[in-house]
DNA sequence: TTTAGCCTAAGATAACGTGC
DNA sequence: GCACGTTATCTTAGGCTAAA
């Protein structure tokens, strides 16, 4: 029995599924049933049931895998106690999130704070997120909505509100809120399918009865203010997005109906055991959309209290 | 509704190549 | 020689469709 036959036996066991295992892994499927055959018999019991074609972990395998999952914690818990004592200890988180304008800033605030911490950020649409996840490629991501996979835990952080971009010479602009139903002739530009905020956008529309008319499909959110401030056409735009926009040229008018709200979500991985870096970023995180929560119930009603509740802090504490 | 035939997907096996 | 990989091929099971 050795590391590389329990690293495939692992991969194996938690998609139950030999060929997907081999893809992940970069070997050949044959070569992973070789290997699980011969750890099978270099154990002499049977980890996994074969079903026909399909193979599901049986009650052996289930043990077996607690403790190998143990066993790669303790190991990787070692690696790090390790570096640790030599002082080139460095630990990289991997973060993936939908595009939100003050990412970069968090990041580097928290970066400040942490030096030790390295980071690989990338940023991407919901389903390219969801499955870096699935991959086990990212550590922790922020969506909207929430991904919700196996092995993974979620909470919300943040509420905000969808607001729409109209140009400033828009018959609209002047008004404090409009009816979604007012703009169902407009041209409007959205991101491309499979964006988290598009499939919301479009459901809000069909909500008030219609399908929007997007004549322009965007990957850069960053693109919209252009778009809009060119006069192509009308955007839904995040209240986050917009709190800081200086841009003359627009603004972004309340929707009062329907309710147009998203949930920015936390999901990251369940692990055996979560790294001191890891859990002070997690709640670095949580403690960071607070406060921005607040600033933006402050933005929205000057003086007066956000009627949403941060869930992500309540279960924090 | 049942059944036979075909297609496809998935895992296992055999033979062989490569590197240590 | 051995371990581990690959490709080619085989076996099996499940899904689909058409005919009875």
């Amino acid at each position: 029995m050795d590391l590389l036959q329990l690293k495939y036996f692992q991969t194996v066991a938690r998609r139950e599924h030999i060929t997907q295992a081999a893809k992940e892994l970069n070997i050949a499927q044959p070569s992973l049933s070789q290997t699980i055959a011969r750890l099978e018999d270099d154990l002499g019991v049977t980890l996994f049931d074969r079903l026909g074609r399909n193979i599901r972990l049986n009650e052996a395998g289930r043990i077996f895998l607690q403790h190998v999952e143990r066993a790669f914690s303790e190991l990787e818990k070692g690696k790090r106690e390790a570096v640790r004592i030599t002082g080139k200890y460095e630990e990289v988180i991997t973060v993936a999130s939908i595009h939100l304008p003050f990412v970069s800033e968090m990041l580097a605030s928290f970066v400040a704070k942490h030096p030790e911490t390295r980071f690989r950020f990338q940023q991407g649409c919901y389903n390219s997120m969801k499955q870096l996840l699935k991959d086990r490629e990212i550590d922790l991501c922020l969506s909207a909505p929430p991904i919700e996979l196996p092995n993974t835990t979620s909470i919300p952080l943040l509420s905000e509100e969808l607001r729409l971009l109209l140009p400033v010479s828009h018959r609209l602009a002047s008004r404090e809120s409009v009816h979604l139903i007012e703009v169902e002739k407009e041209a409007f530009i959205g991101l491309k399918a499979g964006f988290g905020l598009r499939d919301a956008t479009d459901e809000f529309c069909r909500k008030a009865g219609f399908t929007p008319n997007v004549i322009f499909e965007v990957e850069d959110p960053a693109l919209l203010h252009k778009l809009v401030r060119a006069g192509i056409g009308i955007a839904f735009i995040p209240a986050l997005w917009d709190m800081d926009n200086t841009d003359p040229a627009t603004v972004a008018v309340r929707i009062a109906d329907p309710n147009c709200f998203r949930t920015i979500s936390l999901t990251w991985l369940e692990r055996q055991e979560l790294s001191p870096s890891f859990e002070r970023f997690r709640i670095y995180v949580i403690e960071y959309f607070h406060k921005l929560q607040q600033r933006l119930a402050s933005a929205a009603s000057p003086g007066g209290e956000h009627p949403r509740s941060i869930i992500g802090l309540e279960r924090l504490k």
